[in-house]
DNA sequence: AAAAAATGTGACCATCCAGTCACATGACTG
DNA sequence: CAGTCATGTGACTGGATGGTCACATTTTTT
């Protein structure tokens, strides 16, 4: 946990700092990023970084516990499909939800990335959640599917889990080198870059592909 | 390019400092591996790890080379089915054999899986090569499957190609998580683990999925 | 205004890193 | 045997890193 200091500093400079540490840890992995780096960036000195931080692992805690709690606000901002519909739907909005969050806040989500990936060299429950969170989602999802017809019943649950976890992780980043935008023209457009029909058009697809498979027939 | 005298080195010396920059490399991306570490495991002097590589750039390319060659070897012990078949069928023997070597050569695979996330610090082809081969061959494969009608003609052929190529990518990581086996485990079974019946079922069910969809219908 | 508490600072420390180099050891050659 | 060349070595360099601390500055309390 941030020391109080940290949330005690005046708006402006807290924001700033957060700015860098978002930059250093989207663009370099847990060992590689550099606190140095960091106070450089920010412009501060590197004693006042740690009377905000514990140490490095306490601001990267910080930075996944910021990801996690935006990522859930962000979703939350566009309501779910309405509970017991078809799986397909729901599995649309998350999708488009999850494509919409690594435009608007791409720097989280690829922190949010890393960490699935699983390259910190500690243990947290933190960490555990969000690494687990996605499979786990995708599971009941499946298991809900299939009991209510909606998905073939000889359907292996955990399969298709992986099958929708490993598409939804990687579509944002597929959607970001395919229409080729810079990481700085992102965030100056936002989130809306992403309801470009082109984008939309891609994610049905994956939808489709999904649902009904490649195979003409 | 390692230098002559890496070449030159006697057969066990060789495999004992690759094997050791194996260990370093699957474990660590490319900043956080480390070179002190490499000749302390292989129990060789610094210097003379000098001796055999320009410097720490050239021993990673010689890594991603080996991964290249390995897998081409690995490949090729595999034939695939004969050409202009059922692109279907040529999926089934890529996610096969994909898996199988991720089985056989679990730090190479890994190796190759880091430098198509794209984290080394520098340009160059074969790492370029890397990253782009998987999805060049798939685009091309979907093309194929278009053209001959086995795939529904309305398909995107890069959307198309993206969903192969994250599966197939994910797969590997995704059997070893499920079915627990440690790295130490895996070095021992050797690649026959993979002809377990319960993983083949997965790839089975998985290309199912990409062939036919999940829904009930 | 004085005292006290909180916040800011950058020189500094120990540690690690990639890479070098003067020298030691071995092997082959005339 | 002497001489030459390839190979092996580890102390060392310069630089970066995470983290500390004695002190300076600012803010709050008395």
């Amino acid at each position: 946990m941030p020391k109080d200091t940290f949330f005690n500093l005046p708006e402006e400079k807290r924001q700033g700092l957060t700015q860098a540490l978002l930059e250093e840890f989207a663009e370099n992995d847990y060992r590689s990023a550099s606190v140095s780096r960091v106070v450089e960036r920010a412009g501060i000195a590197k004693g006042s970084f740690y009377q905000y931080f514990e140490d490095k692992k306490d601001c990267y805690l910080y930075l996944l516990r910021l990801a996690v709690d935006e990522k859930r606000a962000f979703v939350s901002r566009i309501p779910p499909p309405e509970h017991g519909l078809d799986v397909f739907a729901t599995l649309r909005w998350l999708l488009d939800t999850g494509a919409s969050f690594e435009f608007s806040q791409p720097q989280l989500a690829k922190i949010g990335y890393r960490a699935v990936l699983g390259e910190a060299p500690f243990p947290d429950e933190t960490l555990e959640m969000i690494r687990q969170g996605g499979m786990a989602y995708f599971r009941q999802l499946a298991a809900q599917g299939v009991a209510a017809g909606t998905i073939r019943p000889e359907t292996d649950v955990e399969t298709a889990a992986f099958v929708w976890n490993v598409i939804f992780m990687n579509l944002g980043q597929h959607l970001l080198g395919r229409f080729g935008m810079a990481p700085q023209e992102l965030l100056e457009r936002g989130a809306q870059a992403v309801s470009s029909q082109e984008m939309r058009t891609v994610i049905f697809q994956v939808l489709d592909i999904l649902e009904n498979g490649l195979r003409k027939r």
